[in-house]
DNA sequence: CTGAAAGCGCTTACAG
DNA sequence: CTGAAAGCGCTTACAG
């Protein structure tokens, strides 16, 4: 049962105006100008050539009749469609969304639009492939940790620019992340420096250069100590993986001080399979995060992390892409950008005064 | 510091066949296979006139160059896109990341994509508007509880087939949404045969039909009872929206036995905030939800909830859309379908066999 | 300062 | 069953 319409149409006279015309071209603005389309090109794009008075008359005329150019055909000529693919991996962890919705105004920024080429973790489908050349895409944006390698190779064999938000790239390809292992050691070492020496490490996926880059970055402030990794689970990034990996870890009596959760939502899987088996947080058990995503602020979770810099990722990244349009020969460069510590009630931490630059 | 490149390009034979080449066009194609450009055209879409034989050495020649028709040009002549924009409005609410990844491949399997037009709860700027208009997209998707009407006029205006999905729609636009009314009045229903009597409610954004169906399916149970509401907070639709509204219910001394959230993200924050004031759920107070997010199934939560039917919602969307696309003069419609109780542990309800059908 | 012409890569009547 | 021609809406040398 549908519950009916609500309000009335507020701009019914407005919209009957244009309604059911065809849309206006550079023709239709030629010819009521009274120039060629040549003219009514350059003025639109404000070529200098063009006399203020006709050009005026031009964007009158384009104002009043709501011209929007004619994206399609411009791209035949320009060879530029002024669209990047966009890959999205684990949706399903609340990085991606967040990120999404601050690199949307900054493509726009760039005069750049978005095509969905892939959401979620699955394997990518040919369609994507297919549409990415289809729509002649001037470039490609793969924010994942886990999805890239056909695509990445799909993007060196028909020359598409690329470039991969928190990742590393291998050879050939451009790539954004936080300095993760700097990150991740910068924890490990305020932890163990206030005390903790029983650390058990839940990590992301394996394969994925953000959850080696943090593991490494803890096993070097461990080794730095002498101190030796209590346990290590496996926690697929996801929440559910957090809590299964924390449960373990209880249930096989390994009674850690601290656990360094690779990401933040897995810490928060962490959290609550550990208070569910009557553990303090962080009386009883620290538990660190990575990410900084706007859950680890709630107050029930509270989670000491690494805020990735993401908008800091973003410009680089499109600086990366939009170069790379310009010039594809340009070598691949990867960037790995600092991080900065968010210290709340999830772990006890050394108060030492702590730089990640 | 980057942490250097990994592994080795394993295809770089693979990749470098095609590298530097002009990408294939119907020409190129019509010369290698010495026929016109129109046989080339016809066969490609499978024209029944095109012989066999000429056929399948056209299919062959435009596989070996890895052959990808130009949407563009194409859509110069044809008049259709195959593009449609998406404004995703509040993604902060896992909601609709999550509907965003089921939706992708659904649009996929109906041959179009989706070109981002907005994201996030902001106000939609002019960019998006213009894009919608530049790139001569075929139809329009709003995923929100709030943005909608000045896109809508646009759509309207220029004639560009919309549908909205989480929402109801005003005259002349289509919507799908989940019936909201009665899956919240069956909660109602539920918790006040189950013997609460002083309930709360956490409302959403006001003006949302969401949140007012939901509001007045819960008041419908409430009159039907003779139970009136106990008070009513303004969430906001956000974590800390509920989070604030059940500590301001808390602090007043209101002693509510159920908290009525209108939706599962706010719920979350409602049993934060509870937990946080020393209050068991559900012991001391019921909390119910509504959209069935993935963390409303997390241990923590255990959230009881109405699922929306995402899968059903985004089929009728996307047949209403298409239909549209079809033909423009269609009448709007407003299609809700019924969502699906989930029985979990946050709140204490009746055991009554209940159907939302 | 402006215009005529060619062309981007397709599709589609119209002929044959 | 196939091809020549026109055209979709732009832009851009090339002329003047």
């Amino acid at each position: 049962m549908a519950r009916g319409m609500r309000k009335t149409d507020d701009n019914a006279d407005e919209n009957a105006r244009n309604v059911g015309r065809r849309r206006s071209t550079v023709r239709t603005i030629s010819e009521r100008a009274g120039v060629s389309t040549s003219t009514v090109s350059r003025a639109l794009k404000g070529d200098r050539r063009i006399s203020a008075k006709t050009r005026d008359s031009i964007l009158a005329i384009a104002r009043e009749e709501g011209y929007a150019p004619n994206a399609m055909a411009r791209s035949l000529v320009t060879h530029r469609s002024g669209v990047v693919g966009l890959v999205i991996g684990e949706i399903g962890n609340p990085f991606y969304p967040e990120l999404l919705e601050r690199l949307h105004p900054r493509l726009a920024a760039r005069s750049l639009r978005a095509m969905l080429l892939h959401v979620g973790s699955g394997p990518l489908d040919e369609g994507a492939v297919q549409s990415l050349l289809q729509y002649q895409m001037d470039g490609c944006l793969i924010a994942s940790a886990t999805l890239s390698s056909r695509i990445e190779d799909i993007c060196l064999q028909y020359r598409v620019p690329m470039v991969m938000i928190n990742r590393v790239a291998r050879v050939h390809s451009c790539a954004v992340s936080c300095d993760n292992f700097a990150g991740a050691r910068l924890l490990g070492e305020l932890l163990i420096e206030a005390g903790h020496r029983r650390i058990a490490l839940v990590t992301g996926q394996s394969n994925t250069s953000v959850s080696e880059d943090r593991v490494e970055g803890l096993q070097a402030a461990l080794s730095d100590h002498g101190v030796s990794l209590t346990a290590s689970c496996e926690g697929h990034s996801t929440y559910a993986g957090g809590f299964a990996a924390a449960q373990e870890i209880v249930e096989r009596g390994l009674r850690p001080d601290a656990i360094f959760a690779v990401n933040d939502i897995m810490a928060m899987g962490v959290i609550d399979a550990l208070r569910r088996a009557g553990l303090r947080i962080p009386e009883d058990v620290s538990v660190t995060g990575f990410d900084d995503i706007q859950a680890a602020s709630w107050p029930n979770y509270d989670l000491t992390t690494v805020a990735q810099p993401v908008d800091a990722m973003i410009e680089r990244t499109l600086d990366l892409l939009l170069e790379r349009i310009e010039d594809p020969s340009r070598p691949g460069e990867n960037v790995s950008i600092h991080g900065e510590l968010r210290r709340r009630g999830s772990a006890r931490l050394s108060g030492r005064t702590a730089s990640l630059s």
